[in-house]
DNA sequence: GTCCTCCTGCTTTTT
DNA sequence: GCAGGAGGAC
């Protein structure tokens, strides 16, 4: 029909309207094997998105379709804006390579021996499994143990390492059983599994997309090989500069195999950045320059140069965290909240910025953390349904034993243990025949716990998940979820509250859904999809900002050893933390605020810190050095150095002393002049303090007792307490608190001023 | 035998 | 500043 080529055309046309001829070029490219080099901000996402959008356009049915990207945040970003140009369809195939394979493995797994019943084991459930199989072979298993075993493991099943040694190759034999036994599927498992589809998967589809190619691993590469049809219509879009998960075996040099692997590969560089000003791309341009391996790509921008980057040392955390947050509520009235970000190397970072948003009654959303799913209420919850689902997951039997205690110890599980292996069943088997053999206590708990899970199977493919918890909550009494500690319930009991309200929300997408399908939707995710309020500000990782991008972003903590992150005796990958680092700069349009601290807690200890040797990287004249607004001086810091902090590194001592001594005159002349030696908090103090370390700290942190002589152990007495013990203090000033412990209760919480010390 | 508390020992980053 | 494990109290 003549008609219908018209409306085509006029489609396409719309589609790379404004796109640059590389970017149009990538979007008409439909047939063969393509690869996009992509520099930061390049309009990557719009060209992926588009391109599909043409695809469909040119005919192709959205099933036969299929985009696969690295985080969820990704594909749901690239599902709405596809949706944005083709309308809803629900039949599109976007997903992450984890989700996509857990649908495939629902659908086809029968076909490799595996049942439709299947659980996910997250991170954790595979750190319990490994931690437990060490034990049992009496190895050591503390969590650095079980942490180096799990990645030996890993990067042997990613061919990252040929061999395994001494008794991990036995462990790792005895891990693979057990997953197989307890019905369960890993990360790295589902993604093995799917590749082994390989007589359906080149059926699927017609065309496959791929975002931040530069991530896969090898075990995604043999998927996607798998995924490809003979037609060779792959597409793979990626920057090198930008790969910062080698760590979960992401290998960068896929970019340039694709080319060999894919006979006919086109190439296409997208060089012009559309996100950035002139100065943020010089600055990032600048420091990524100093990675030896990269296939150099020349990032430029047709914007103006914008306002210098800032930069600015703090004191301590508290006034990073404060002043950025004053900086954020100068600029709300200009920038809305969720155009603003805070950028950190690692999770710990969020707690003080969070807590001085609270305090400015900022709203904020925080992504990553603590994940919601990984708090122990929730699992032991989850252990529960999982368990419902699949009987055969032992892990999950004994987790959800535990909670709440029925009279269930490690003995009577041990003796379970024994008589499950010599019988070759799975605990809950063993259980369920009644032929098990304990102690009349544990019989009665372990009867109680029987008929409990037994009601849950009856009802798990019949009413909807969130009903399924409620009669779980009742059956056990939502107490025993929480464990007896105070405060600290509140929130727990919240948390189930936001579990149940998770899984009502579920059912209003998916009226059909029981308990199975909501589980796979929460093994996969993270909590990236807790909006508190739509306009707040961000406070995520680096790496779960790769892909997005905000008006203005906040990156503090630029220090040694923070970042780049250094961890003892591990061995420092200098070049994948500067790509870190160059992704950080990279997410923001307009505005960049550096920052560092001079002190840092670290476990809990006053650190002295060092600039980062990335900030030496970056050029002077996009740089403008800030020194703090008068509000940092009125905290009573003062350098807390004299409060027996240590260094990352032995070796530097003062500033002016390391090789960066142009950073440093820089960095100095900004600072406040040192005129009076007794002004406390100011940096001029602080330098001047640290030519002089002795300075005291009347109101210093840990080690130095403080003045009014109240620290741990010291016995106190309250006026209607009694006597008592000071197990902890904390805080400062008026809100300074003791845990006093009196006599046998729990410890109470009490303003110092209530106590007199004995 | 089970439960609870203190205390150690330690924290990348994500699916 | 947290979690999980070992060892003590019941």
């Amino acid at each position: 029909m003549p008609g219908e080529d018209k409306t085509v055309n006029e489609v396409t046309e719309n589609l790379v309207d404004g796109l640059n001829p590389p970017q149009k070029l990538a979007v008409e490219s439909i047939d063969g094997p393509l690869m996009v080099l992509a520099g930061a901000g390049s309009g990557k996402t719009r060209v992926l998105t588009r391109r599909l959008a043409n695809i469909v356009a040119s005919g192709v049915p959205p099933y036969r379709i299929v985009a696969v990207t690295f985080t969820n945040k990704a594909a749901a970003e690239m599902r709405e804006r596809v949706v944005e140009l083709i309308g809803p369809r629900r039949d599109l195939w976007v997903g992450t390579f984890h989700s996509i394979s857990a649908r495939l493995l629902r659908l086809y797994g029968d076909q490799i021996g595996l049942s439709r019943d299947f659980v996910i084991y997250d991170a954790d459930d595979q750190k319990a499994l490994i931690r437990k199989l060490l034990k049992e072979w009496n190895l050591s298993h503390d969590a650095k143990d079980v942490r180096a075993t799990v990645s030996v493991l890993e990067a042997y099943r990613g061919k990252r390492v040929d061999k395994l040694f001494g008794p991990q190759s036995a462990i790792f034999a005895e891990y693979m059983k057990r997953l197989a036994a307890c019905n369960a599927v890993d990360f790295s498992g589902l993604i093995e599994k799917v590749a082994e589809l390989s007589d359906i998967l080149p059926k699927l589809w017609d065309y496959v997309l791929v975002d931040e190619f530069q991530d896969t691993s090898r075990t995604q590469f043999a998927m996607l090989r798998a995924m490809v049809s003979g037609r060779g219509n792959i597409c793979v879009v990626g920057d090198d500069d930008q790969s910062i998960y080698s760590w979960r075996g992401a290998n960068p040099e896929y970019l340039l195999r694709f080319e060999k692997e894919f006979p006919g590969t086109r190439v296409i560089r997208l060089e012009q950045n559309y996100r950035s000003t002139g100065n943020i791309i010089s600055a990032a341009s600048a420091l990524i320059a100093n990675n030896q391996t990269r296939h150099g790509k020349t990032l430029w921008t047709a914007a103006d140069a914008g306002v210098p980057l800032r930069f600015c040392v703090y004191e301590r955390e508290r006034d990073e965290a404060r002043l950025i947050v004053e900086t954020m509520e100068q600029r709300r009235s200009a920038t809305p909240l969720s155009e603003m970000a805070v950028l950190y190397r690692v999770n710990a970072q969020s707690r003080p910025f969070e807590e001085e948003l609270r305090r400015a009654q900022i709203p904020y959303r925080l992504v990553g953390g603590t994940r919601f799913y990984e708090r122990a209420e929730i699992k032991d919850v989850l252990s529960y349904l999982r368990l419902a689902v699949n009987s055969s997951s032992d892990l999950d039997f004994l987790r959800a034993i535990k909670t709440p205690s029925r009279g269930i110890g490690a003995v009577s599980l041990d003796k379970l243990a024994a008589q499950a292996k010599e019988k070759e069943l799975s605990l809950w088997d063993l259980c369920a025949t009644g032929t098990y053999e304990v102690s009349a206590m544990a019989r009665r708990g372990l009867a109680d716990f029987i008929s409990l899970v037994r009601d849950l199977q009856e009802q798990v493919s019949i009413i909807a998940p969130h009903d399924l918890l409620e009669m779980l909550l009742e059956r056990t009494d939502v107490m025993g979820f929480l464990h007896s500690s105070g405060d600290e319930d509140l929130g727990r009991k919240e948390n189930i509250d936001e579990l149940h309200k998770s899984m009502q929300e579920f059912a209003v997408d998916r009226p059909d859904a029981v308990l199975r399908d909501w589980l796979d939707n929460v093994s996969l995710l993270t909590n990236d999809e807790q909006v508190d309020g739509e306009d707040g500000v961000t406070l995520m990782t680096i790496h779960s900002a790769k892909g997005l991008e905000f008006n203005i972003v906040f990156l503090p903590g630029w220090e040694e050893g923070l970042f780049p992150l250094r961890r003892a005796e591990e061995e420092l990958n200098l070049e994948e933390e500067r790509r870190l680092a160059y992704v950080a700069i990279t997410r923001a349009r307009r505005e960049v605020h550096l920052s560092r601290t001079r002190t840092r807690l670290m476990y809990g200890n006053v650190m002295r810190t060092e600039a980062s040797r990335f900030l030496h990287e970056l050029p002077r004249d996009c740089i403008q050095f800030d020194s703090p607004p008068q509000a940092a001086m009125t905290f009573n810091g003062q350098d807390s150095r004299s409060a027996g902090g240590r260094r990352f590194r032995d070796g530097d001592d003062d500033d002016d002393e390391t090789p960066r001594r142009r950073f440093h005159a820089q960095e100095s002349s900004m600072r406040p002049a040192p005129s009076a030696p007794s002004a406390p908090g100011t940096l001029g103090a602080a330098a001047a303090a640290a030519a002089s370390p002795a300075s005291a700290s009347p109101a210093g942190r840990k080690p130095a007792a403080p003045a009014d002589g109240f620290s741990a152990g010291k016995r106190v007495r309250h006026g209607k307490f009694g006597d008592g013990v000071i197990k902890a203090v904390v805080g400062e000033g008026d809100m300074r608190k003791a845990m006093v412990s009196f006599g046998g209760a729990p410890p109470k919480v009490i303003l110092v001023s209530f106590l007199t010390l004995l």
